[in-house]
This record gives C-alpha cells, structure tokens and sequence, in this order.
DNA sequence: GTGGTCTAGACCACC
DNA sequence: GTGGTCTAGACCACA
C-alpha cells in the first residue's frame, strides 16, 4: 500500500490519524498485533523514527499498547476505540458544519440538504442498518 | 489578512476556492470589484501570475468577469453564483459523507450525529432564521 | 481617427497599404489632396519622415503623384487604381486560397465552402449590384 | 524547423492555431503523441512556460490530451477535429470576405474574382480530386 | 524522462 | 495605475 501524505502538518500526526482510522473503522481489529515498526514504517514509506514517535502518541490515547518484545497491539477496549471514534466524527462534523456556514448554510439548511443528498444516493448501505 | 495553504492542490485552485467562497457567501457581493491583481497577490502572500491563474480560471466559471483597465468584478449574475455555491455545497457534502464512512458511519447513523450536534450546538443561528 | 500596426513589418510599410486601400476602396477618390504630410503623420500618430516614405514609395507605383508645393494627389487615373486593387484582390485571394489549403481544402472545396457561406450570410450586398 | 510569429496575437495564441491547422489538416495524425513540452518549445523556439499554456487551452478544446506522465497527444475523435476545422473554415472565410470588401468588392464580385484565379492557376490540385 | 506548478521579474497596451 | 503575456529557472509527483 502507497501512503500519501501533505506536507502542511508533521508526518508522524498524519500517520497517527490514518492509524487511528483503520482502528476506529475496524480495519484493525481490537486486540490485533501491529507490524513492527520497521516494517509499518517501510510499508508506509517513511522513517522508523517517525513511526516510533507515530505509535508513542498513539500509546499515550490508550488506542494501542505496547508489549515489551512483543510489539505494538490495537487495545482490547472498545469503549476507548468508541471514544475515539466519536472524538474523530465530532471534529469532522464540526468542521463540515462549519465549512457550509461558510457557503451561507444554517444549521437547518445543512441539515436539509444532507438528507436531500442521502436520498438522491440511494442510502446504499442502509439495508445494513438494523439497530 | 494572511491566507493559508495546505499543500495537496495547486495554490491557484485553493485561491479560487477561496474567491468562490468569499461570492458565494455574500461576502464579496455581486458586481463588486476585486483588489488588483497585484494587491490581491500580496494580500493572499502568494505570486501576482499565481492569483492571475486563479482569476483567469474564474473568469471561464462565469463568477467574475474583467474590464479591460478597470480591474476584475463579481458577477451580476445571481444565478450562475447560486449554481456554484450548490455545486459546492454538494461536493462538501459528499466528501463529509465519505469521511463518515471511513470511520465506519453508515449514513442514518452520519445523520444521527449530524442532528446530535446541531441539537448540542444550541443551533444558534436557528433563531435568526425563523424571524 | 486611431491607426494601429502591428510590430511585424515596418510601419511605412503598413501605412502604405493602409491608403492603397483608401484609395482602391474609393474612401479618397481620385484626385483628392491627401493631407499634409505633417497633418497626416500626426492623424496616424507616426513620425512625418515615416508617412514621407510610405507616401514617396506609393508615388512609384503611380497611386498618387506629388505637385511641388501643393501637396500629395491621389491619381487620376482610374486605370491605375484598378491594377492595384486587382493586385491586392489577387494576393488576398492567394493567400486565402493558401489557408483553406493548410486546412485539407481543395481548391473547389473551397470555393463551394465560400458560396455556402455567402448565402447564409444573405449577400446583403447583392441587391446594389447591378452591373 | 523555424516557427515564424507575428507580434499582434499572443505567442501562445498563434501556437495554438498552428498546432490546431497541423491537426485538422491531418499532418499531426489523430492519436498521435505530441513532442514533449520542452522538446515542443524548443522546435517553436519559445518558452516551455508557453508551450504548456498552448497544450493546455488546445486540452479544453478538446482537440489534444494528455496521460499522466506520458505526454500530449492528438485526439481520436474525428468530429471533433472536424468541428474545428469547420470553424477555422468558416473564421478564414468571413475575413476574406471582409477583406475583399474593404477593397470595394460585392460578394458576387469576390465569388466571380475567386473563380478566376482559380481557373488562371489551373486547379491543378483538380486533377487529383477526380481520380 | 513526463506534465504541472510556482516564483521573480520584465515588458506591453490601454486609459 | 490596470490586466495580460512572456521568459528563465526552479521544484514536485509520477512511473
């Protein structure tokens, strides 16, 4: 897998973020082992040092743990990964929300207008949606 | 004003984002000229033939227009801004959607959060909009 | 009145085409006083020993003859006049002849290519001539 | 091979048009691959900064494409080509049309002075034609 | 190697 | 002063 990133913020948070995604996604799993860190750090195409730093701060949000010559795995908490994963949605929907205010958008209109945007999709995926 | 730039798209295309943004929102305002292009280039930080990229591709869009010596406008045009500012709006939108999903988000629960945090927010604006 | 030129051939040159055309066109009829030379230099916005040599070199072609302190003529000579706007029509034709050529038209091409567009135009024209 | 410019259209103007009679004309084949920017601009004797201006409006046209990292090269679709060298035909024509008329010639009398010439050059691309 | 972007600095026509 | 064009030279991503 090729790993982008943009240069307008350090490496290892973009790193952290994109971690953090397949974490909260279920990409990985909870309990799951992470490559060495060499290796994560060849697979995405930058420097050990820098995925090191990536997977400390991660270490200190509780989302991964590291075991001594084990290497690094996904936490088995679920509510820390929960807890996340709602940080990581509030921020967006706060600046999604945020970027429509922009264009001059209420809050009301936004709404709208995403449930007009879900209707013309289709809602694919909602057919999965039984809770 | 400083403007700030991410570095994963041209300059000139996050300058005329930014320019459709100020029209759509109202607040550079139908017909209204623009700085010069020299002005708006150090206003933005950014390089005069950058900025007249950016207003050259304006032009085509229909969203402002240029008088020989005069200097460049705002489109009279309500309805091609209104065009645009849909456009953007949708392209906003999806992209908050797709985020969403990443994060393992199925639209109705995109929607729940969406309303949750507009309910969270006190949906300050909501006042306003009902005068 | 303006006069522009264009940088690609000498300015007496161009200026010397220019009153062919007024002439042949009958814009100056035979026989008319042309200006002065300084008057007219000044109208074309050139410097006088410009417009001197545009006006010595149309002397040796006969369109217009000099009478020592009274000043440029066009030609009387309506023969004259008729050469020269043949010569004219007949370079402008070849040249015209030349570009649709360049563009993978053959000669009756062409000229079918022409009378289309003739009458789609209306020939305006047409009901003046009666000859 | 040396590319000759006049100084009243913009550089990059005129090599567009060049290029685009080099297209409809067939002597730049559909789908065939373009020289490289810089090689372009070297042959044209100009700017590479401008040569990629030329390519980059014949784009919008439609007229060329490019592949990532391959280079320009001439579309396939012939209608498209067609259309231009249509309009191309049609632009040549009107100015002759104009010029012809600035000499004092009457549409008819530009028809019966194109057919003239053509005769006196004996349509020697005719013969050609109807084999 | 390819196309694409950006900058710095210059010149032009127009009014 | 305005917009527009052009050049020279640099850097980038992609493959």
């Amino acid at each position: 897998m090729q790993w982008d990133f943009h240069s307008d913020a350090p490496i290892y948070a973009q790193v952290m973020e994109r971690i953090q995604r397949m974490i909260v996604s279920g990409t990985l799993r909870p309990g799951e082992r992470l490559p060495s860190v060499r290796a994560f750090a060849l697979e995405a195409g930058i420097n050990p040092n820098t995925m090191q730093k990536a997977l400390t701060e991660l270490e200190r949000s509780g989302l991964i743990y590291n075991q001594r010559t084990a290497g690094h795995f996904v936490t088995d908490d679920s509510q820390i990964i929960a807890e996340v994963r709602k940080s990581l949605a509030e921020q967006q929907t706060r600046q999604y929300l945020q970027g429509m205010r922009e264009l001059g958008f209420k809050p009301d209109q936004t709404e709208q207008h995403l449930l007009q945007q879900l209707n013309k999709e289709g809602r694919e995926d909602h057919a999965n949606f039984d809770l």
